[in-house]
Parts: structure tokens; C-alpha cells; sequence
DNA sequence: CCTGAAAAATTATTCGC
DNA sequence: GCGAATAATTTTTCAGG
């Protein structure tokens, strides 16, 4: 299940997790090996699942996306049945950014992310009260990003 | 400052945030322009700061980081200067995903991964309470992934 | 499991319209 | 913004250690 990774392919990965483009020509002359077995691993690790693709990074800032908004989620129905109800339907969300269901309570931790606070309220109006089986939320607003880890939806 | 994206470069960078590695010969047959004006997009979104990066997407479980915790930090002094302080020392922390400061109480909310239980009993012991002006911290532990978004720092 | 180089394919760039 | 020609880069393949 879980990949071995030798210190060649950790080294592939963080070239690859930095720059998804770099040609394989330089990442060899990083790893100190030619290029044939370095392509080989590349590959062999997209077909493990350990890649899963290549994305462009956008900035959030430059589309307009200056909010962070951490909800906490309490859902009334604990059930399987619900539960998947639920994770399908926010699933549809695309200004939710992520959601884990947290241990204890049964509650989902969302991390939205929008253009103004008129606009997270619209989001939190139309599209997360509004999903099945939630009975209250709790809203963290960001004030700052120290460290911002995500693509966006567009 | 923000961008203004018609629909075309809409499209473009859609289909970039689903494959960084699309050729622009092929992107160009999605939004139905020919190679020149789309490469001359791309630089353009690129050079603006819109597009920030390319990075290939690993999967966390096929690492072994099965654990994600959100952790809420409390700190004692809230000046300019300290909290300055605690923001570069938390960048330092590899396993720290996500960092935000949040309104209200002068806290931070923080995306931890982690390979086990006991890795992040480690991370909190050595990594975040020493951090400077830690007071306390809640930790909430993520059950399931129901949407994810992260690449990984390894 | 790696090297090195030749060959093949793909991709990006340029430019007149 | 188009489209074709050109140029450059990149990937693939393979014999050999």
C-alpha cells in the first residue's frame, strides 16, 4: 500500500512537487543518474498512485479570492447513510477547498474560500446551510495567511 | 491588482489546474483559438503573478501521511514583532501544511500531517509547542478525508 | 539497475497575413 | 487572432556493462 522511497525517487519528487515541469534531462543532472532509469521511476511512481497529476498553482490573491473562512459543521444525522449523503453534496461546493470529518463529535471541518464577507455569507447562505442534515455552523474567519497551501477552483 | 479573466482565460487556466503538462497545442483546440494567443496568455497570466507555479500532486496516503490534525495555537503576546517572530519560526515546520491567523482571539489554526499517532505526538512535542509564545493548543483529529487538497512537503 | 547516444516524436517559437 | 514553417526541446529506444 504505503510506496518505499529510496533517496533517488525522494529527490525526483521534490524536484517534481517544486516544478511539475522540469524536462527529465535536468531533473537526471539533479539526481546524479542519466535519464533513462530516472523516467523509469517517474512512471513507475505515476502508476503506483504515489503521483496523482500535475497541477498549476494559482494565486488566490490575483483572482480575488482574499477570504479564508474555517466552518465548523454539526450535522444532526450521524448514520452512514447521511454521512454519505452529506460528503456528496459538498463534495458539489466548489468554493469548499476541504473537508474532513473530525473524530469525536460528529462534525466536518470546511475550509471555504471567497471573495469578500458578502460573499462568504452568500456562500454560507445558499450552499452550506442549506446541505443535508446540518444543524449548526461555527465560522473562523482568517485574517492572515502565514502558510497557504492550495490550488483553486475556478 | 486582481486579474480580470475573460472566459477564454478562464478556460485556459481550468484546464491547466487539472493538468500543469497539457501542450499548448492541445489546450488550444479546448478553448478554440489557435497556439499563438494561448502561449501569449499563459505568459501573460504567468508574468502577472496569476499563475504562481507548477507542481505535481502526491498522494498523502501513498506516503504513509494517513494522519491530518488541525491544531488551534493560542500565544501569549500578540505584538507585531512577536507574532512576526512566531510566523517564521512555524514556516520552518515541514509538517505544518496550512497556517492562518485568525480574527477575533489572537489564534492560529493549523493543518498538521503526520504518519501515525505517535509521529504527531512528536511533531506537537518538538515542533509546535516549542514555538515561540505558544500558550496552548486544541487539537482536533481528522477521521476521513471528504475533500483534500494539499501537495506534500517531504 | 544504470549508462550513453542515436533516433523519433513532440512542442514551442516566429512571422507574414 | 490565424496558420504554416522553422527551430528547439524532449522523450523513447536500445545495445552494452
Amino acid at each position: 500500500m504505503s510506496f518505499e522511497l529510496d533517496a533517488t525517487n525522494r529527490k525526483i519528487l521534490d524536484a517534481l512537487v517544486r516544478n511539475a515541469r522540469i524536462p527529465v534531462t535536468e531533473l537526471s543532472k539533479e539526481v546524479g543518474l542519466s535519464k533513462t532509469p530516472v523516467a523509469y521511476r517517474i512512471k513507475q511512481m505515476e502508476d503506483a498512485g504515489l503521483i496523482t497529476g500535475y497541477r498549476a498553482i494559482l494565486s488566490p490573491l490575483k483572482l480575488g479570492l482574499t477570504n479564508v473562512t474555517y466552518v465548523e459543521i454539526t450535522v444532526s444525522d450521524t448514520r452512514q447513510k447521511a454521512l454519505e449523503e452529506f460528503n456528496a453534496a459538498i463534495r458539489k461546493v466548489p468554493e469548499v477547498e476541504e473537508c474532513y470529518m473530525i473524530a469525536g463529535g460528529f462534525d466536518y471541518q470546511v475550509k471555504l474560500r471567497s471573495r469578500s464577507m458578502a460573499h462568504y455569507r452568500q456562500i454560507m447562505a445558499e450552499k452550506i446551510s442549506t446541505l443535508p442534515y446540518v444543524t449548526s455552523t461555527t465560522s473562523y474567519v482568517a485574517m492572515e495567511a502565514i502558510i497557504e497551501q492550495s490550488w483553486v477552483n475556478l
